[in-house]
DNA sequence: ACCCTTTTATTGTATAGACATAAAACAGTC
DNA sequence: GACTGTTTTATGTCTATACAATAAAAGGGT
């Protein structure tokens, strides 16, 4: 019973930041130096109550943690077990093109190269699934760092889900700066490939025909309807993409 | 004080999932149709607590959540922003190289294809930052699915953090999966490039210099040591990366 | 041996209260 | 007005407890 100690409240410990951060921490590091191998059973939430004399919502807070972050897996009754690493999860920095250039300390400009407004066909369904018939906006825009051009855009735009887009002149805002900051969104999804330049591509970096180039393509979708579809095309020799994965933190 | 209601337990809610789902899914429902715009003050913990009917606890772990997921700032004192939509940030998938194959219903095999043990030299520092004279083991491989050529790999692995590599035959696993399952590792970073072909990836997939490939370069980390860099060669016209972004949820 | 029920251990969710911390707002003083 | 100390307030963390859901294990009957 221990009828002494009638604090009831946190202890004044501050030690290495919270008392869950630190027992995360001991816990990913056994886990990642591989004193805990996959499949091990990481002790039960009262198991690391008694050791770390702390109660029950503060280790479940962290296993919860621990689990959203793919690290380890839980299992009623029986358990949790440390997962199988799996890094071919990454998280991806596409960063907006404006503030990519301007982190090389260059100066940015863009400008509108070519604006049609037209009804989808059959051959935009791959790009941006919408019916035939629907109000379309389609662009091509150049981005430049310096004087150097620095990247094609070519992008649709669903007028169904963006009917304000037919009025926007894009001529302060690049269209995908103009679109964040006015349109909610809820799944984008990007496919990376390389390519070689085609005609518009060429010409914009002064490059032969069919130089290897970057090619990102975003697709943007609020509650599975398309908003819009994007292509940057990038020099292959003078970008690449970073991503970086650590487990759990951030 | 109302001494009505001995219960002091959860109620027996269960509509959608779990209370904190619901409170969940309705506020970055909010965020998401831009009801609540970027800046807009959500409610406070105490506002929701009223609104919802429950205690700060719940509320309290739904906001850090979505902090978690970059959907909301919290900062004391002021209260909890929607911050500006950054859909920089993507999940990317990077496959296991046998999973790839075999997810396309084909048949994994691989050869090493060159082994060369040797001690780093001033040209290995950019892709494994080793200082001079570390041991190394420097492999090459050759991935195919099916009868096809599927992917150029070529690693460095750093000996002095895992010497038993340099027994390892490599003849049922490819280095990769190797090392996966017996290394630790803290940090993976990757780069993604458009490469034209060099004389070994043209020589594999019998296609000419320069041909567009994607190149995905993995340089992974146990506490800041090196512990192996690897660059994996695609066709450009074959293989693409796919990255899909949806904010908070899993 | 097989199927069905009951038990039991573990995670999942939620509560009410307590104290810590940091930043904004406010007041008072030089 | 500019600095300084105090109060207020919202978030951050932690506790002790309660009940729910579930899946494994144990038991019991055919």
């Amino acid at each position: 019973m221990a009828p002494a100690r009638a604090r009831t409240a946190a202890p004044p410990r501050a030690a290495a930041g919270s008392l869950h951060q630190r027992i995360l921490g001991e816990i990913e590091a056994r886990i990642l130096t591989g004193e805990w191998p996959p499949g091990h059973r990481i002790p039960f939430e009262h198991e690391l109550t008694t050791r770390y004399g702390c109660s029950r919502m503060t280790v479940n807070k962290v296993l919860t943690q621990l689990a959203g972050a793919g690290l380890i897996e839980r299992r009623r009754k029986a358990g949790s077990f440390v997962r199988r690493p799996q890094f071919q999860l990454a998280i991806l920095t596409i960063q907006d093109i404006r503030t990519e250039v301007e982190a090389r300390g260059l100066a940015y400009r863009f400008s509108v190269a070519a604006r049609r407004q037209r009804r989808a066909g059959k051959a935009d369904s791959p790009r941006l699934a919408v019916p035939a018939g629907t109000p379309l906006l389609a662009l091509t825009c150049h981005h430049f760092a310096g004087a150097q051009p620095f990247c094609l855009e070519e992008r649709l735009i669903n007028l169904a889900a963006v009917p304000e887009a037919a009025d926007a002149l894009f001529a302060d805002e690049p269209p995908g700066t103009w679109l964040v900051t006015r349109v909610p969104w809820s799944t984008a999804e990007h496919r990376i490939r390389a390519c070689g330049a085609g005609p518009a591509a060429a010409a914009l970096f002064g490059i032969p025909e069919g130089t290897a180039c970057l090619v990102v393509e975003r697709r943007t979708f609020e509650t599975d309807q398309p908003v819009t579809a994007v292509r940057l095309t990038y020099r292959g020799d003078a970008h690449e993409l970073v991503a970086r994965f650590t487990p759990s933190q951030s």
